[in-house]
DNA sequence: TTTCTAATTTTCAATAGTTGCTAATTAGCA
DNA sequence: TGCTAATTAGCAACTATTGAAAATTAGAAA
């Protein structure tokens, strides 16, 4: 996604406007390779503005979705997550600890049973151990 | 997944009950490729015996998850669907009917950025449009 | 066949994640 | 400074799924 700079001129040109919780969350969001869900960037979002609702975070959440400027994933830990990443990669989830990693795919595999399915997009989740839990899984 | 009848004698084998409620399950997921969502199967179930509860199906469905004969499965249309076929296989998701295929993918592409993280598992989504659905966008 | 009991089913409440609605507030133009 | 459409907050509602507990039943044993 752009700088938070730059969703400013943005949303004011797209006739939105630019309120503080949004602003908030452009930051938050910004360079963020965390994968949050909507509710750990709410935590996140109340300890520097008390009081910001969950609903605006889901809002703006929504909004930043639809303009292309982050997307939303569904690795299938119950919740969605948000990722400022839009180029075309896919992710890896940790079972044990649950983190999300972002994963690049040179070119797409082979494919049978297509029977003229037209494929606009493919989406690759992972799931294992990540580095730091595998090392862990060691030492036991 | 095995048929009803060695479904049935598995059961048995594993110390579990076979109860009608069961065995309409098992026939109904037996050859269904339509990978069903909880709902769409208890809705098929309830023409067949009427007062059969969504919460035994749930029970069901996960009692045949655990024992491996079949597969849950998250394509992000909302509600997991199930899967009696557990060979190693992906789906394509329609985006307009919502019908969901097997596709069957040769081997594993090249990764990159997983550093260190050990993959157990990898399962791709592809989204589009079915044969039936793009031959019909193609006419308008 | 009858009895018994643990497994199962049903019912209903509860939960998590997300969205709909509405009144109150506010960004940003005039 | 005032105005108004956009936004926010708060809460109800909704969907998918699970938890809990009482009632029922499969199937082994007598």
């Amino acid at each position: 996604m752009r700088s938070p700079e730059e969703l400013t001129v943005a949303f004011r040109e797209a006739g939105l406007k630019v309120t503080p919780q949004r602003q908030l969350l452009f930051r938050l969001l910004h360079n963020n390779c965390a994968h949050p869900t909507a509710d750990a960037l709410y935590s996140v979002a109340t300890e520097q503005m008390p009081g910001i609702s969950l609903r605006t975070v889901y809002q703006t959440l929504n909004d930043l979705t639809s303009m292309g400027e982050i997307q939303s994933i569904d690795v299938g830990t119950g919740s969605s997550r948000f990722d400022p990443n839009v180029s075309d990669h896919h992710h890896a989830v940790c079972d044990e600890c649950g983190a999300v990693h972002d994963v690049y795919v040179n070119q797409a595999p082979e494919m049978r049973g297509l029977n003229g399915f037209a494929v606009a997009d493919a989406r690759i989740v992972y799931r294992g151990l990540c580095a730091t839990c595998s090392e862990l899984a060691q030492h036991r």
